[in-house]
DNA sequence: CGATTGACGTACG
DNA sequence: TCGTACGCCAATC
């Protein structure tokens, strides 16, 4: 077991450790790695958990404009926007309403080891 | 093996 | 204030 976990794993840890109703963007995850503007990667680690058929709650991260940039990748477009309805968000256009007030930032909700 | 793309974000004009 | 350009790292073509 290795403590340092790959970049791909950190992400699904994060990602997993989402709450309910709360959504998260990539930059904020790719920050709490310590990537700091490699926010693509965790996008790439979001399609890689959707490949590798880990259960990654990939509907509750966004960009950093609370769009669905992702919805597109779920199979079912109209899926990630109503698991989100589901979760008590309100969508609008591929847009969350009141983004900053369901937002959840890893790098200051999670503590940092 | 080199070039391109990608579920993004920030900087600059 | 809006639009365009660049950087990040890895995988794929």
């Amino acid at each position: 077991m290795p403590e340092e976990l790959s970049f791909f794993d950190q992400v699904y840890e994060v990602v997993r450790c989402i709450p309910k109703g709360k959504v998260t963007n990539y930059g904020a995850i790719a920050r709490y790695l310590g990537t700091g503007k490699s926010s693509r990667m965790v996008g790439w680690a979001m399609n890689a958990s959707h490949i590798s058929g880990l259960k990654v709650p990939a509907h509750r991260v966004v960009n950093r404009l609370g769009i669905l940039s992702g919805k597109a990748h779920f199979g079912d477009p109209q899926a990630m926007q109503r698991l989100l309805e589901k979760e008590g968000l309100k969508i609008e256009n591929d847009r969350i309403k009141n983004f900053e007030a369901h937002f959840w930032d890893p790098s200051k909700e999670l503590e940092l080891p």
